[in-house]
RNA sequence: GGGGUCGUAGUUCAGUUGGUUAGAAUGCCGGCCUGUCACGCCGGAGGUCGCGAGUUCGAGUCUCGUCGGCCCCGCCA
């Protein structure tokens, strides 16, 4: 750069410059040469200047100009002119200018990148990773970062402001049962021993409310050791939050105002609170899922209770098991095509449906279906009415398990919506979910599981049930639920040492093991635990979401592959064999192969 | 652990029923061009068809295996 100082960036000239001497640095993003004027646009972070070269104003610098090429590292100097009548550019914010260079200086040059910057062309996931420094040149990405730290400036000051303290907690931490798996970390000073790295800083936040912090926040990232989707990476950030001497009301405030603020800081969107609230029995009773998506209707109808003594032998026979009959009035859609069906039936098979019936609904109220057969004129009257179903609907009906059926209309549910394209990325509708079981059986396990975690406080009232029927304990803990993504969840906490032993009990956790895992925090809590609760939230679905994007992956700088690989690292790696003696490790895996 | 899908030029893709020398666009290189803004015009280079077997007179194309990307189920308190 030399004696050189940059004094504007690529977005911020305008006429009102015109005539005055800059220096911008930046990358070149297009060359158009002419044989004589050269045209180079200037990119930085913040945007695109159109610098010129000519050979009447300086022919040295306009031959230099000749060998410039895309992502050079460019600084010029020149002077602001008006852009002459009929040349200005409007899809440029800085297009009724340009710079004249009376010099430029190579800062560095570039190899042709092995992919174009544009927003366009889609590039395999892999390329991009393994180049992400040049992926995140490219418009749309750089956007992404900008509103991401935009928004968690945004959260850091409404949280301040809300007499939260942020402090940081361990990433070398103890594993613990339940939950996801985790990543460990051997110890080289304490052999055979093992760090983990905090699937969330549950612990340590519930310690810092013992500690008198009463009101604590941190964005920060978790770690979980299981398979990777689209929403999922194995290190991911959370907005971690705990509050004392609260109860659910305050809580679910904090957590609308926060969203008002971030909207409003990034979208300039004012959202509605507070947000409706539905408990977990009706989301899964109307939608399947504890997770709805109520941009959208298409809800779920039962029919256990019609066609329970139908001559219909499938459906009649799952009732006898226990089981459910549900199903979807999906309207207007009787001109689904046999393909549109059987793909649907593909579809729901993924979730574990043996079939999927289905009806479509003709004039005058007849049914064109493979089942019709099988029912009473009174059956089909009473679906027909339960369904509210008029002509040109299909019914799509789903016989199993309650839990099967839920998954699978569920995920139809989502699937018409997307093929009716009822889904708008531009609105964004809230729903806290409350009343969730405490616990569920877990048929592998042989034992209860807790539906949220072990620290969570039951309802006074069903406190009895857990000695003798715990799935029916409701549980102190809610959903922040944004576009059928849960985005946020939490709980009041238990702080009396006497309920957690006994919710321990509950999952089997008996006395021993407690002790082992979790002697720290029942010894917290017999020092003066304040009642506390709080919530977290998943910071890239959140971002993900908010700037429209597929993927979890477009919202982090730096992500890992569906195999949980960093193409551009080659992160995980071999080590070398002394440091895992260093560790005390012996591996087993050549003789393995 | 399982299901699906994709892998061809630097990039994005096409490639018929298995059949001569594997194409297009863009990018790249060279030349021309003084008002473009996805500049234009002319020319050129560029391929281990992911990898390995097999079937066949002959494989980018068919079969099996394998590696990798993506989507999903399981898993993710």
């Amino acid at each position: 750069m030399g004696d050189l100082v940059r004094t504007h960036k690529c977005n911020d000239l305008r006429q009102t410059d015109s005539g005055d001497q800059v220096t911008l640095m930046g990358w070149v993003l297009r060359r158009r040469d002419h044989g004589g004027v050269i045209f180079i646009d200037l990119r930085d972070r913040w945007g695109i200047t159109q610098v010129v070269f000519n050979p009447e104003h300086n022919a040295e610098v306009h031959a230099k100009a000749h060998g410039l090429r895309s992502e050079w590292v460019l600084a010029i100097r020149g002077r602001v002119h008006n852009r002459p009548d009929g040349m200005i550019n409007d899809k440029l914010a800085t297009g009724s200018i340009e710079v004249m260079v009376d010099e430029l200086r190579i800062l560095n040059t570039s190899k042709t990148p092995p992919f174009p910057l544009d927003e366009e062309t889609e590039v395999s996931d892999n390329l991009r990773l393994q180049y992400r420094y040049l992926d995140m040149r490219r418009p749309g990405m750089a956007d992404n970062f900008i509103m991401r730290h935009k928004a968690a400036q945004a959260i850091r000051t409404f949280l301040n402001d809300e007499n939260f303290l942020e402090i940081e907690t361990p990433m070398l931490t103890r594993s613990t049962p339940e939950g996801a798996r985790d990543y460990l970390v051997p110890s080289r000073v304490n052999a055979g021993k093992f760090y983990a790295l905090p699937q969330s800083p549950q612990l340590f936040k519930q310690l810092l409310m013992v500690a008198g912090m009463d009101r604590y926040y941190q964005i920060t990232k978790c770690f979980r050791d299981e398979d990777l989707r689209a929403d999922r990476q194995p290190e991911f950030t959370h907005v971690d939050m705990e509050l004392s001497f609260v109860n659910e009301e305050e809580i679910y405030h904090i957590g609308e105002e926060m969203m008002a603020t971030l909207f409003r800081a990034t979208h300039g969107l004012e959202i509605k609170t507070p947000f409706p609230r539905m408990s977990y029995d009706e989301a899964v009773h109307r939608f399947g899922t504890d997770r709805p998506d109520i941009r959208f209707g298409l809800e779920l109808t039962d029919l256990t209770d019609i066609v329970k003594d139908a001559s219909f032998k499938v459906f009649r026979q799952v009732v006898e098991k226990g089981g459910v009959v549900k199903a979807i009035n999906a309207k207007g859609c009787a001109t689904f095509s046999r393909k549109d069906l059987d793909d649907l039936t593909d579809f729901a098979g993924n979730y574990g449906a043996k079939g999927l019936a289905w009806v479509k609904v003709k004039a005058d109220g007849e049914w064109q279906s493979p089942i019709a057969k099988f029912f009473k004129d009174e059956e089909c009257a009473a679906m027909t009415a339960a369904l509210q179903a008029e002509e040109g609907d299909l019914l799509l009906f789903q016989a199993d398990n309650p839990a099967i059926v839920h998954q699978v209309l569920a995920e139809i549910r989502l699937e018409l919506a997307r093929r009716l394209a009822l889904l708008d990325k531009n609105e964004f509708s809230f729903l806290w979910i409350t009343d969730f079981p405490l616990v569920e059986y877990d048929q592998e396990l042989k034992r209860h599981t807790s539906v949220h975690h072990p620290f969570t406080m039951p309802r006074e009232e069903d406190i009895p049930l857990l000695d003798t029927e715990p799935a029916k304990v409701k549980s102190r803990a809610y959903d922040m639920v944004l576009n059928g993504t849960e985005i946020g969840g939490g709980s009041l906490r238990i702080h009396q040492k006497e309920l957690q032993d006994k919710v321990f009990a509950t999952l089997g956790i008996d006395e021993k093991e407690a002790n082992d895992k979790f002697s720290f925090l029942l010894k917290a809590l017999e020092l003066g635990a304040p009642p506390h609760g709080g919530m977290a939230f998943g910071f890239d679905r959140l971002m993900m979401i908010l700037l429209g994007r597929d993927t979890i992956r477009d919202v982090i700088a730096f992500p890992k592959t569906q195999k949980a690989t960093c193409p551009l690292t080659e992160a995980p790696a071999p080590v070398a064999r002394k440091q895992l003696t260093e560790l005390y490790l012996r591996p087993d895996w050549e003789d393995k192969k």
